[in-house]
DNA sequence: GCCGTTTTCGGCCCGACTGTTTTCAGTCG
């Protein structure tokens, strides 16, 4: 069956060779807005065509790309790829991820000197045969063989909870910069992507020279990469890419909203803004030469008749549409978390007391926790039997007599075998508040038996939560097999609930998973999975990721009152 | 290649920076 993913990744390959062949800018678009639908869709493609539903109905798909999905998805492949991939060397794409090398470039020197690969660039380079082209002058050349050797060691996209510490850092350093009047990190942060590719600092001041003069200063920079009177990108000794952007104050809103993007999102809006002889760009709204707007966001939404959308739904995903017809979600907020049903204590693999993660809860300003240490097959984390548990029930029954106005809730996270069945008997499951099951072994099952599995934990009437159902990690693995919509609708059937595991490496469920467990009724438990009283605090990623996902307040398991929780744990 | 409350053809979001150029193409976000 094919991914969504994958033919997203077809069509996006399909335009970087497109590209670099010359064709028309618009077609190579077209491909990429298409890729960027299908990412984004919180339905299988596969299942719609199962359905036969019309793919055209899609944002960005018309006739020749239904089509092209239809292959893709009948046959495996497709045949207008195959060529591209003929026509053009395998090569040349890497060359386009050199920076300031692009398509155009990169097929001049395709075509004048034959470099098809990495080597033969920085040989040309070296040999300076590149100077000698019309349109590459001696600095080209340098900076070409410059990248071309930094190229091996740029980080992909970084993680957003490092890429955090860095912005804060940053954020810190401009503001103590003289008449600087505000400081936002925009971009992806903003939107709370699970990873960055870069980071958008926008400034409110005047001087922009001065401002890029005190950014160039920070100890953490390695080397600066451009820099204008309003714009400068730096790279930072970590390998993160910054883009600072000064502004006006009275296009203060105006560049947030540019700045905070997403592309596909601020496209869409823009042609809304050309349907109505207006034209939106970083510095306002404008009809001709008049700003209308720009001092706040909600003044730039307002001239194309739209309320303020969060950043977190700012992906073209929807987002617009639900707002012209009233229709955006009322987003969770950190404040409405009750308390936190997934974390370990000293018993297993946790670094903190039974006590100290009770302890760690109030203060956290919560209701109630639950205590979820693993089962006996995790030997390696020393996990739980039937009898170590037993003396933690206790222990925790003695704990919430002391206890006032905060609950420790009675769990286990226990292992799914690969047979789906639970790792710790039903009698002692029985005891517990809630259960949590998830998967920690055999992750190279097939995606029917991965799926079967997971049905078949659900199916034991005590399992209340699947945790971290992917077991993908972020920047690290991709997770196993699984056919997502069963889940989700095994889940919705049974009345299980899912998780988002608020760990910044794992954020599992990711963003559109979200949305579809959202779509198909299913309640949503936001958890840290915390190893450490430190760690409570990683809450704030796993709402990101929920507001990511369009959910409310309603559809967070944790959000409800001590009472409530009891209620909705009953299947 | 997509799309239509100006359009079924002719548009398609917008601007900063750089280098190689004497007016702009290429790249990037």
């Amino acid at each position: 069956m094919m991914q969504n993913a994958e033919i997203a990744r077809a069509f996006n390959q399909l335009a970087d060779l497109l590209e670099i062949q010359g064709a028309n800018t618009f077609r190579v678009r077209a491909y990429r807005s298409a890729a960027q639908t299908i990412e984004g869709l919180s339905v299988a493609i596969a299942d719609m065509l199962e359905r036969e539903e019309d793919l055209t109905t899609l944002d960005g798909i018309g006739k020749d790309l239904a089509d092209k999905i239809a292959t893709l998805h009948r046959t495996g492949s497709l045949p207008a790829l195959a060529e591209a991939q003929q026509q053009v060397p395998p090569g040349l794409i890497e060359l386009t991820r050199i920076d300031s090398l692009g398509p155009k470039r990169v097929k001049t020197l395709y075509d004048e000197l034959g470099i098809d690969s990495l080597d033969a660039l920085k040989q040309a380079a070296r040999e300076q045969r590149i100077s000698a082209l019309s349109g590459f002058g001696d600095k080209t050349e340098k900076k070409i063989l410059e990248e071309a050797e930094r190229l091996n060691q740029q980080a992909g996209r970084t993680r957003l909870d490092e890429a955090q510490q860095a912005a804060e850092g940053l954020r810190q350093h401009i503001e103590q910069c003289d008449g600087v009047e505000q400081v936002v990190v925009a971009g992806s942060y903003r939107r709370r992507r699970e990873t960055v590719g870069d980071l958008d600092i926008l400034v409110v001041a005047e001087e922009g020279r001065r401002v890029m003069a005190h950014v160039a200063e920070w100890e953490e920079i390695e080397r600066v990469a451009l820099s204008g009177d309003t714009k400068t990108t730096v790279h930072l000794k970590s390998g993160l890419q910054v883009d600072v952007r000064v502004v006006p104050e009275e296009s203060f809103g105006a560049a947030l909203y540019y700045f905070t993007g997403s592309q596909a999102h601020n496209v869409a809006v823009r042609k809304m803004a050309v349907a109505r002889g207006l034209k939106i760009n970083e510095y306002g709204v404008f009809k001709g030469d008049r700003q209308l707007a720009g001092h706040t966001e909600e003044a730039v939404f307002a001239q194309v008749e739209l309320p303020w959308i969060a950043p977190e739904l700012r992906e073209n995903r929807g987002e617009i549409e639900a707002a012209q017809r009233g229709k955006l979600p009322q987003l969770i907020t950190p404040d409405d978390i009750r308390g936190d049903l997934h974390m370990h204590t000293t018993a297993t693999d946790g670094k903190a007391s039974l006590e100290e993660m009770a302890e760690a809860g109030r203060r956290q300003g919560y209701n109630y926790i639950a205590i979820t240490d693993h089962s006996q097959r995790l030997a390696m984390a020393n996990g739980l039997d039937a009898r170590r548990l037993r003396e933690q029930l206790t222990a925790i029954d003695k704990l919430n007599e002391q206890l006032k106005r905060f609950t420790v809730l009675k769990s286990i996270e226990v292992d799914i075998l690969e047979d789906g069945q639970l790792d710790l008997p039903d009698d002692v499951l029985a005891e517990l508040d809630l259960c949590v099951a998830s998967i920690h072994s055999r992750f190279n099952l097939d995606r029917d038996r991965q799926t079967e599995r997971l049905l078949r934990a659900m199916d034991n009437p005590h399992v209340s939560i699947i945790a971290h159902p992917t077991g993908r990690i972020v920047n690290g693995r991709d997770g196993y097999e699984l056919d997502m919509q069963r889940v989700v609708d095994g889940a919705a059937d049974r009345g299980v609930c899912l998780e988002i595991n608020a760990q910044p490496a794992r954020l599992d469920l990711r963003d559109i998973h979200v949305r579809m467990a959202k779509e198909a009724g299913v309640l949503i438990s936001i958890a840290t999975d915390s190893h450490a009283t430190g760690q409570l605090a990683h809450m704030a990623f796993g709402v990101d990721q929920a507001r990511r996902g369009w959910l409310e307040k309603d559809d967070v398991l944790n959000t409800r009152t001590l009472t409530q929780l009891r209620k909705a744990l009953k299947r």
